[in-house]
DNA sequence: CCGAATCCTGCACGATACTG
DNA sequence: CAGTATCGTGCAGGATTCGG
């Protein structure tokens, strides 16, 4: 075992040699916070439920292109990860409110960060991508 | 079933799916930057590359668990992207630098405040974890 | 209205072997 | 050293149906 052949940046919790405990986590909070996030939409639904309370199928329509069984799985999701909390009033017919927890309101500045971000630079990632294809097709010719 | 058991040597260029992403921009630029970093690496090798440029073997063992076909697409969508610059220099042996071009080197700091809300909130995420493993094996029964 | 259950397809990803 | 070629697998994710 030799560590810090290249020092891994404190960012990934210098948790790459890790001793892996299950089949499961790796053990690095980036990395998980990053599996459950890496989803289709897990951080849309964060975002608008940072704006508003939602009841599913107001969620359902206000994404407009989600299954109702991935809305389900990722609700879930983050309900387990406690970032979502979901409350069922039983009422006829039934409603259910999903909203964020402290917590979730808490990632809510990180995600926007990134969100900024890509709105910020838009025309340079277009930019990159036409020049990356310009070279694709002038290059390995 | 195993169709034509005839070697075509190379007619399907399958092997190498989704040279770059190329998917349909759907006009959301925050979707198409998560889409481009909704993979399992594509953040970490940013991350690294961050810090120092790397050649290819040597982000291949910092990563360690990688694999080299996944390295190479990681590495390919980035460039893609125009967040990361491929340098080739023809030696021999042969060496390849991977560096960030000053869009990716931008981005550190959105991806900085999501790693460390991860860190900071990493207890509250596993707890959340158990909980909800405590409730798929007793509830559902 | 809320969601679970089922079926199905495609791609992300890994392991290995081979090339220049 | 830096990739490419190829095969196999698991799971994300969509469409539809059924139940409460």
């Amino acid at each position: 075992m030799s560590p810090a052949h290249t020092d891994v940046p404190s960012l990934v919790g210098a948790a790459l040699p890790t001793p892996v405990p299950a089949d499961e986590y790796d053990g690095c909070p980036v990395t998980g916070l990053l599996r459950l996030l890496s989803d289709k939409w897990s951080m849309l639904v964060l975002v608008l439920l940072g704006r508003q309370p939602y009841r599913f199928n107001e969620l359902h329509r206000a994404i407009g292109g989600i299954s109702q069984r991935m809305l389900t799985r990722t609700l879930r999701g983050l309900e387990a990860a406690g970032l979502v909390l979901r409350e069922v009033h039983p009422t006829v017919p039934p409603s259910v409110e999903y909203r964020l927890t402290p917590l979730g309101q808490s990632l809510l500045g990180p995600l926007s960060a990134l969100a900024d971000w890509a709105v910020s630079n838009e025309a340079a990632l277009v930019a990159g991508r036409h020049r990356a294809a310009a070279a694709a097709s002038s290059g390995p010719s």
